[in-house]
RNA sequence: GACCCCAUCGUCCAGCGGUCUAGGACACCGGCCUUUCACGCCGGCAACACGGGUUCGAGUCCCGUUGGGGUCGCCA
């Protein structure tokens, strides 16, 4: 029997099955996070367990209540119901992290005590500095600068109120051996774990001790999360054997990819769950699709809904090479749960359900009254509104008096501006394309006639902003990033000196 | 660069030492059906990355090489 069959049997559960769903509401709702919540959601009601959310949001500069939820309503949407989070409660509350401060600088004080962590003075600079001269050396990370403080003199640094962050103390040899469920035994040299930081200079906690804090208080059984963790899990270990704490069972699952392979990206793919809800893809269809990555019906089957799923599901049967997120066959496979499961009566329902509705009809009407001479002028206007294969023709692009490059780059900082805003109501998106326009020393319509072609596909179309609006972020967005790829996209190397760019523009005069 | 993970058709999966001249699905290409298209049906193209072991026997086990991915933040 190989190594791999071993460590896959003996996984019986000795007492409750408790899967967590655990994302940072920084942003938007991401199908990466609907394919984890997925595995961890059927597994939980595999084994009559249950599956908590918790909503992970220690960073104060980037987390959003919009953000929230946004997560809440896309995974409602999906018809993943957790049986405790922020929204309905449970014993194990809050679930909401930064509610439970007190907790985790409690486990905090509780390490320091007992010389499993040390106060770190080191400034940002300072550390950016130590990193730039370790970039391409064997060990980066931090040099532990701070850990060879006495004891006295830093307790007295802290006690006059200097800044400093709390670290965590990695053994400096030996290898820390730990089992995940799919791989087996993963080990790691000691010495390539840093001394990873717990507790923030603003008293917030990072990931890696709220993550275990959190897990072990909420007594779940089984991580269920993406490979990027892998690396991390050594941190995680220590803090269990610590605080003395059993581990849970841990189950890195493969990151979905592009189709060049690499993470899958919002560049390089429409990610937002809401762009798949907002173009017209049934819930079932989508979860059916990620459940096809990495895990295969025993039968053969191709389409299974949920509970046939639950029923047949087993976690150390899922595969792990990074699958390709394959838009040609999702689309497949929604148009098989179109064509199989309804009656034309009930896509009518759903066509209503979606845009095809009198209060979406009505406002795309506002704006299409003054451009109609007849009533079937109004299907070629604004099948904008009803189509995802919008492609806009670079050409028309090309012809809106800007210089191509010009071009790129303001299409660049745009989808970036858009990205940070909270609301892409009409107000808005009228005020950040003015302060664009502004900032690029450029007229509006300048700047809002390639969106015009972006957004639609022509040349002219209803009023923009509220065209924006009526089609959402999400499917506004893609729409964008889909013209600035027309047009060739940018390199590595330019988007380098937009960020830049970027940061100057809006960043440092507020 | 260092470390960790991974490796079957272009893509998603099946395969868990012999039944593999490697199976299914998407995509693609033919044909049939059909007033068009789509659906459906039939057929075709197409893969075990490479090199060493282990074994009577390897896609399946082990090692190496190569390739891909991830991580190296007071982000998660």
């Amino acid at each position: 029997m190989s190594g791999r069959d071993t460590h896959r049997k003996a996984q019986m559960p000795k007492s409750k099955i408790r899967t967590r769903l655990a994302p940072s509401p920084t942003g938007v709702p991401h199908v990466g996070t609907a394919y984890q919540a997925l595995f961890g959601y059927v597994w939980a009601r595999k084994n009559d367990g249950s599956f908590i959310l918790r909503i992970e949001d220690t960073d104060r500069e980037r987390s959003s209540k919009a953000s929230e939820k946004a997560i809440i309503r896309a995974l409602r949407w999906l018809g993943l119901q957790w049986d405790e989070g922020p929204d309905v409660g449970g014993e194990y509350g809050p679930y909401r992290q930064s509610e439970r401060l007190e907790i985790y600088s409690k486990h905090v004080s509780q390490l320091l005590k007992e010389g499993k962590a040390y106060p770190c003075f080191c400034s940002r600079e300072r550390l950016a500095e130590m990193r730039k001269t370790r970039r391409s050396g064997a060990d980066t990370g931090y040099d532990g600068l701070c850990r060879s403080i006495p004891a006295s003199e830093a307790q007295k640094r802290m006690e006059s109120g200097e800044s400093h962050t709390v670290r965590l103390k990695s053994p400096q040899d030996g290898e820390c051996v730990f089992t995940d469920l799919l791989r087996g035994e993963v080990r790691k040299d000691w010495r390539s774990v840093d001394d990873q930081v717990l507790l923030k200079a603003d008293g917030y906690p990072t990931y890696h001790l709220a993550v275990v804090v959190d897990d072990h208080l909420m007594r779940i059984s089984h991580i269920i999360r993406g490979e990027e963790w892998l690396n991390s899990v050594p941190k995680h270990v220590l803090l269990y054997r610590y605080f003395g704490w059993e581990m849970p069972v841990m189950c890195h699952l493969p990151l979905l990819r592009n189709k060049d392979k690499s993470k899958l990206s919002k560049r390089k793919n429409p990610t937002s769950i809401g762009f798949y809800r907002d173009t017209g893809y049934l819930p079932r269809a989508l979860l059916n699709y990620l459940a096809m990555m990495g895990w295969s019906h025993p039968e053969g089957e191709e389409k299974f809904d949920l509970e046939n799923m639950i029923d047949l599901f087993e976690l150390e049967k899922v595969t792990l090479g990074g699958p390709v997120f394959d838009v040609d066959k999702l689309r497949w496979l929604n148009a098989r749960y179109i064509r199989e499961d309804h009656t034309p009566e009930e896509l009518v329902d759903l066509l209503q359900g979606w845009r095809l509705n009198r209060q979406t009809l009505v406002r795309i009407m506002e704006i299409s009254q003054g451009r109609l001479q007849t009533l079937s002028d109004w299907g070629p206007l604004t099948s904008l509104f009803f189509a995802d294969d919008v492609r806009p023709d670079p050409a028309d692009l090309r012809a809106c008096g800007l210089e191509e490059r010009e071009l790129r780059e303001m299409l660049q900082l745009l989808v970036w501006k858009l990205e940070s805003v909270q609301d892409l109501d009409i107000d808005t998106i009228s005020i950040e394309l003015r302060e664009m326009a502004d900032k690029l020393g450029l007229k509006l319509r300048k700047l809002t006639a390639p969106l015009y072609v972006a957004i639609s596909g022509k040349t002219s179309s209803t009023p923009l902003f509220d065209s924006m609006a009526i089609l959402g972020p999400d499917i506004s967005l893609v729409r964008l990033r889909r013209a600035l790829e027309a047009l060739g996209g940018t390199s590595k190397k330019q988007r380098k000196a937009l960020e830049k760019r970027y940061r100057d523009l809006f960043e440092k005069s507020g």
